[in-house]
DNA sequence: AATGAATGAGATTTCATTCAT
DNA sequence: TATGAATGAAATCTCATTCAT
């Protein structure tokens, strides 16, 4: 049986402080993620998370380099985990409008209902904060939409819309992602909070998918 | 002894007191006003406001119960004239579709591109900020969602859905709400700022109006 | 008896108010040179400098725009009664050596002697500290290097030099410069603290004089 | 049973660890003197030494005390090797004046141009630091005063004051120092860095020499 | 010997709000 | 009414030093 270099004392030991780094990276996390959602950003101090991650402020300050990292990274492992949902879901049903519409309805009730810390720090607490967030928030939003832009622009092509004009995919693009903003922070935590969200996941794909059709239809036409 | 008519000097003193109140309130929330708009309200000092204002911290104070009252106050003053303008483009067109596509058009091209301050704090200041301001930014989308509430249900019965379900009223409403937050803010300030927003307005209304009568319409069939 | 406009109670106020400023920062500017010299700048933290100035910390910051404004201010003020003293005295003798001479005793009778506070923050509280300090005491060493080159330069031409060589004459105002911060500084805090100061400064001033007269013969001849 | 020569593998291995031991001591000082004198004592990190010298920050503190017995280790070697200049120039000259005026002229010409970092730090960062570094700094000066102190009572000597009063010597030693510790700091870092230092030694010490004689003088006719 | 993650005391700074005049 | 100096709680961030491995 060869023994592997990787298997070496040092190799393991330092696999093992390695595991242990990301380990205590995500209790941080942890807690502002739930801290934040909960009192929001500029409510939170770094002691708080500190103390909820059950380790001393110096140590969060070892793992990122300011508060507005911590919720920068929160930023970038949530976009991660959406676009990944969403992207699945589009892919499924091959392109279409439709894929548009399942991929929606897995926002809400697959990420937003099963999330709601996530979908808060996403929608709520990332706007309005420091410009090293709001350039992250920026950055985010930006993926999100270029996604949406691609698949907006395959249906659009299945549809007999070759080239659909830039302003009205833009717009399209903008629209769906507030439909969608809108709609989970107000079922998340505005005044309808606790409604059923599969009959509102069924609006909400309906609104959108009318919409996307008719901006589409009319640049087919015209 | 001289009875004071209305035209008393002491009538025309507390007449003269009481204009140069309102336009000492007006100078603050102007500055305010212009200063959360550029620089954000986080980072907007109550200094820097009495400064632009002319007058002095105190002054502020005596006007206002807090820094958050300016904000509260100034999204009042906003959602009103939003609610006047669009209320008045919506009568002009009795209540059809075609009246909500109307309104938005107007909060684009009337609204946003002439007032940009007050569109910028009425979308981006209000959120994730303080429970108080927070607070006041859903009483505001509560009213802004009302009347929209009010024209979709009256466009809803025109068309033969007597009674719309609550949750696709909801969901409607919210729908239309974000299309119009996410797309002023992108047009805006956005990474799109400077595109003509007569044509963004067009798609927009069509993304809408579509989105609209697709949900309508499957509440009527269904 | 004619009313002066300036004796308006208004005016009488502004001008109460401007004293009790300048006599709290002046507090706040004494505590600190206090402090400064008794543990040193960084040991001292801004805390009890307003504690000593029986003030808030916040009104330290209402005055002085951070920790190091307040040493920058304390240069700043050091730096004009010195050079007052040292002027006058030079002044006195006529521009020749002697007067030279004279200043020198002065600086180490007169100032250091009296006032060991300020002459240690100027001597070496201020040096190797953050970039703004550090240049706020470089133009404090340029303005009485200044001083001194006007000096040299004058005995020079009363003795028959012209026009002294360039790095002559900074080597001289150099020399002198470091023979009194030395000499000062060691009989004020170092080694020999407690030493009479008038028999230091006979020496001194004999080493001072023989060095600059040395250089400027040199020069003569050369 | 072997008993380990000094060419026994035991001993060589022990001998291969003491240099590595010096070496990586040696990586370490090289480093902080380095950064030092760049960025200052104080906004340097013991984190970016021990980078620069590529050992853990562990390891500083294996080799060394704290961040202040770095300094200090540095001021003892940088003591060292001026002293070992300053000296051999000394005795080549036969304890006169003009020997004295040799070891300044091989202070400025053989050590500050050709080791800035060693001059800089000698000469500023050893002020104003926390009082352990203060310690070592007055330790190292007065080394250097001492050995000044020998030279100077031997000239004496030679030229006819035998037992030169204590405070003529102290007053003639800290002037030697003095002059040129500011001459070698403006002409290193200060205004005027890049002057041809050749003619700036010339003047420095006719200065020098200029003013001791004057002293010595004095006290011969006294 | 060497590592580097963890610590936590301590420092600076901000700014909404108050209040005596 | 208006002023603006004073407050002080609270927050962020740094970094020399320790210590388990």
């Amino acid at each position: 049986m060869p023994h592997a270099s990787t298997n070496s004392p040092e190799s393991r030991r330092a696999q093992r402080r390695e595991r242990e780094r990301q380990h205590r990276r995500g209790s941080i996390l942890s807690a502002a993620e739930k801290l934040f959602a909960e009192k929001g950003y500029r409510s939170t101090s770094v002691e708080e998370v500190a103390d909820l991650a059950e380790v001393s402020v110096g140590t969060v300050y070892f793992y990122f380099k300011n508060k507005g990292d911590i919720l920068a990274e929160l930023l970038k492992q949530i976009s991660w985990e959406v676009r990944n949902l969403l992207g699945e879901e589009f892919r499924k049903a091959d392109a279409s409008l439709d894929g548009i519409g399942r991929a929606g309805t897995a926002f809400l009730t697959q990420f937003c209902s099963k999330h709601p810390d996530k979908a808060l720090i996403l929608l709520r607490e990332s706007a309005g904060q420091e410009s090293e967030v709001e350039e992250r928030r920026k950055w985010v939003f930006e993926k999100l939409a270029g996604d949406l832009m691609d698949a907006i622009s395959q249906v659009a092509n299945n549809i007999g819309v070759p080239r659909l004009d830039e302003t009205a995919l833009g717009v399209a693009v903008q629209g769906a992602l507030g439909v969608f903003e809108r709609i989970a922070y107000q079922y998340l935590v505005g005044a309808a909070r606790g409604t059923d969200m599969s009959a509102v996941a069924r609006d909400a794909i309906s609104f959108l998918v009318g919409g996307l059709s008719t901006v589409l239809w009319e640049h087919k036409t015209a």
